[in-house]
Formats: structure tokens, sequence, C-alpha cells
DNA sequence: GTTGCAGTTGCAGTATGTGCAACGTGCGTT
DNA sequence: AACGCACGTTGCACATACTGCAACTGCAAC
């Protein structure tokens, strides 16, 4: 691992949290301002970072490029994408589409029924990975050991009364997960909200993405969500042939 | 500037073209295989890249989430998002919303009435630059000096028979969009395309962003489009008021 | 005019990144 | 089944390029 450009990383998420100075950045890394100052320099001339007018930096205009282009050569959003719109117009509900990731679970496509301009805001946001849905789909498909490291290393935050306590239930609800084939969230992030999720497999049968349902139980009951659970399977199942059925990518 | 920062930096874009691996990486950057190699590592351990089952290294989730902290930290995003949402309901046309930055102009919010569900796909790519309505405002502001530069280091192609054909033709263009203060592309983009685009300015009356209405002309003649620029600028101004009226943001 | 602060520059020393060559490993072939 | 190839990985010696220092600049406040 090279040390410089794991300092430079590190900047980044640092900058993340809000514009900073020299100084400040220079005193986060624990390094001489002049070596910040390189580091800096080098991630502006990337456009990874931008100065504002008061010298600040923030992060820079180059990433939403980079994260374009990653979001356009995943192949799973693009061939799920229709389906979870037919999807949605069916039952008017939330939809989620989500990868694992080195330890993380993003969500990589959202369509959502009553604010559709605001689906973009969450898209690229880590997931509640404790009691997500698409989480523990996602989670219950890895070796045992990645698995149990993963549930270990976790932290567990209790949203609600009913979020996953500790890696021990949450180790036991990926077992029911997997041998059952679909996943819920009743209220476990946010107390009103219940969600459902099945995996989408690729052609080997590892679960390669997961999507839900979510609605909040003031529209919704749980049992009335689980109605619709044939539906969400349907439409995982169908992006599941898709995917695997089409395994040549126009590689480059 | 860093010459590993920037190898490292290097990586990036060249992943974004699509899945590579290690010796493509190195052939592309002019180095030795095990120098690649322990920058991917780097970079890997930030999750900027993710190795995919085949080894290929591709570009990484955190990606998603240090441009969606970026997007979130962009205050007039905030302020314009309900207007723009506004203008959509009113008169039914994609709105666009972009930012200039060291020589880039990017789109960081877009309003679509027709595919709701299609517009982040949009979000973060860089604008055509020299015919887009936003980018006209953006630029037409840049104080002397730097608009030229930028202007000639352009490329100027010619995606239709009206496009802008050159440096020259884009400077005077540009003089007539700061002097107007609002700026057309009509089909200079997409032969079917017209759009108009208004200027948004922070308390100093700098430009700090551009916003712009779109439609395809058999739906609406230029004409029609241009009936609506009282709309759109009283848009842009009331962001640009709201922008204005309350400098005191939550800093850190 | 003076003081203080934040950013910038040039430089010497050495930590750190580099290329090399040898080694593993998985896969397709005969 | 054994072989050979291609690609990723490792350890090491060398020297490049990164670091911290200290002095300098520009700017703003007093």
């Amino acid at each position: 691992m090279s040390q410089t450009v794991d300092r430079a990383l590190t900047i980044l998420p640092l900058l993340a949290e809000g514009p900073a100075n020299l100084e400040q950045v220079a005193a986060r890394l624990g390094v001489h301002k002049s070596t910040a100052l390189r580091l800096l320099r080098t991630l502006h001339a990337h456009g990874m970072v931008y100065r504002q007018q008061d010298q600040r930096y923030r992060l820079g205009a180059r990433l939403f490029a980079l994260a374009q282009q990653a979001f356009e050569s995943l192949d799973v959003r693009e061939i799920a994408h229709p389906h979870l719109v037919a999807l949605n117009e069916r039952c008017g509900h939330t939809v989620h589409l989500a990868v694992y990731e080195d330890g993380e679970v993003v969500y990589i496509d959202k369509v959502e029924s009553r604010y559709p301009v605001r689906m973009y805001s969450r898209i690229g946001k880590p997931v509640a990975i404790t009691v997500a849905a698409v989480a523990k789909l996602l989670l219950a498909d890895l070796p045992d050991a990645e698995r149990r490291a993963v549930a270990e290393r976790l932290d567990y935050p209790a949203y609600t009364a009913r979020s996953t306590p500790n890696a021990a239930a949450f180790l036991r609800e990926l077992t029911v997960v997997r041998d059952r084939g679909w996943a819920t969230d009743f209220g476990g992030h946010e107390e009103s909200i219940n969600c459902v999720g099945a995996p989408i497999r690729g052609a080997d049968g590892r679960v390669v993405a997961a999507c839900s349902l979510s609605a909040p139980n003031v529209v919704v009951s749980a049992d009335e969500l689980l109605a619709l659970l044939p539906a969400l399977r349907g439409t995982a199942e169908a992006i599941s042939a898709e995917f695997s059925g089409k395994p040549a990518k126009p590689a480059r």
C-alpha cells in the first residue's frame, strides 16, 4: 500500500464532512502543511477537490462524473431498471435496488412513486446494513467465513425497538432469510416503515443484487405488503433470468 | 504535485471506461505491474475501486457515497430544488440546474416530467459546454481572461449544423448572453431540442449556477419556449434571492 | 505602519515508491 | 492427466520522489 496515496484518499471523506482549509486538512492527516498542500494540489489537478473562493477545499465535480460513469457500467442496474419501474407502476410503492461490495451495501437504484424528483438523493447512500431487507439478502448469500466476519465487525445501532440487536441475532436472521429466499424489515430502521425484499441471482445462483418494496404502515399494513411478495419475487426472478440469460456483455 | 497520487488518480477515469485488469492498468499508466498493483491495492482499501470475480478492477461503491455527500453539501442545489420542481409543474418541461467548476460545467439537478425515473442518470454528467444554454450563462460571467482561456482550450464538436463552430463565435455568443441576461440553445446539441436558460446569482451578483428549460420542438416551438422565459427568469431570480438572502449557512 | 495569520516555496535527508526477477496459481490445451 | 502459458503476487536493492523544516509572501486587522 502506498502511504502517499493513502493520505490523499483520506482527504476525500474528510472533505465530505464539509469544506476545510489547508491547516485543518494537515491537522486531520497528521502531516505538515506543505505535505497536505501537495496532496490537495494533486487532487485538485484531477478535479477531485475544488477550491472555493474563501480558499477552502471541498469535493470536486469530477467525483460526480466518475460516480455517474460507475453507475452506468453496472450491468445489473441497467437490466433491472425497467423491471423495477414496472413493479412500481403496479403497486405504487418505493422500489429499491442494492448491491454488496466489500462489507458495504449501497443502493444503486430507486423508484419512488410519490416524490419522483427526489429519488437520486438516496442513490449511493450506504444502506442501514443490519436491518434493511436488501442487506440481509445480500449478506445471507456470502460464504460462511466472510458472512461471520462482516457480522462481527458491524455496529448494531438501535434505530428502533425492533432493530437487530447484535451479531448473533443478525446471523440467525440471515440463516432464515437464506433458507426462505426473501427478507423483511418491519420497522427495524424507521418505526413506521415496512419493507420486503427478494434476491437477484446470477447464472451461477449467487446473489448479485437485491430489490425491495417499502411502504409506511399507515398506508399499507405488514400483511398487505406481504401480499405483494409474489409480485416482488416475480420481478426479482425476471431480472435474474435476463441477467443470467445474456452473459455476453459488449466487452471492450 | 505528487507523482504517486497523480498516477493513482489517473486510474479512476481509466476504469470509468470499463473494467480493466492489472496489466492493462499498468500499461495505460506506463508503469510496472507491481507499481500498478500497489496503487490499486491502496485505492481498493479506500473503496474507490472494486475487484470483481474475474479479478478485474472497476470503480467502487465509495465513489457513490462521496459523490452523494458532495451533492448534499451544495447549498445552491438544496435551495434551488423546490423552485425547479415548481417550475416543472407549471410548464411540464425538463428543468436543469448546472454549475461551473474549473473549466467544466456539470448538471447538479434535473427535473424531468416524462421520464422521472431516469433523471438521475444525467446528473453529474459533464454538459456539452460549447452549446448548452446553462454553459453559456456560466462562462459568460467569468473574468475576461479566464473566459477567453477556457474558450480557446475547448473543442467545438459539430453536434448539429447549429452548434457553436469555434472559439470566436463562442466568445461573441457569450457577450450577447451576458448583456441580455439569458441564453438559448436552439438545436445546437440535438437537432430537435430547444432550450432556454437563466442565471442564478449570489449576493455579490456573480453567477453561481444556471437553470434551464428544455423541450423537443415537436412539442413546443422555439417561440413557445421563449414565451416561458418570464417564468424561468422568475424562478432563477427567486432562487438567487433565497441564496443571497440567507448567507448564514451552518458553517462548521 | 505594524502585527499576525494562512498559504506558499526551496531545500536537504531519507523514508518511500519503483522496477526487476523469481515465484505462485489458475486455466485452457494437447 | 500433465503440461504450458498468462497473469497476479512477492521480496529486495536502488534511487527517486516525498517529507518536514524554516523562511518568505500576501493579505487583513488593528
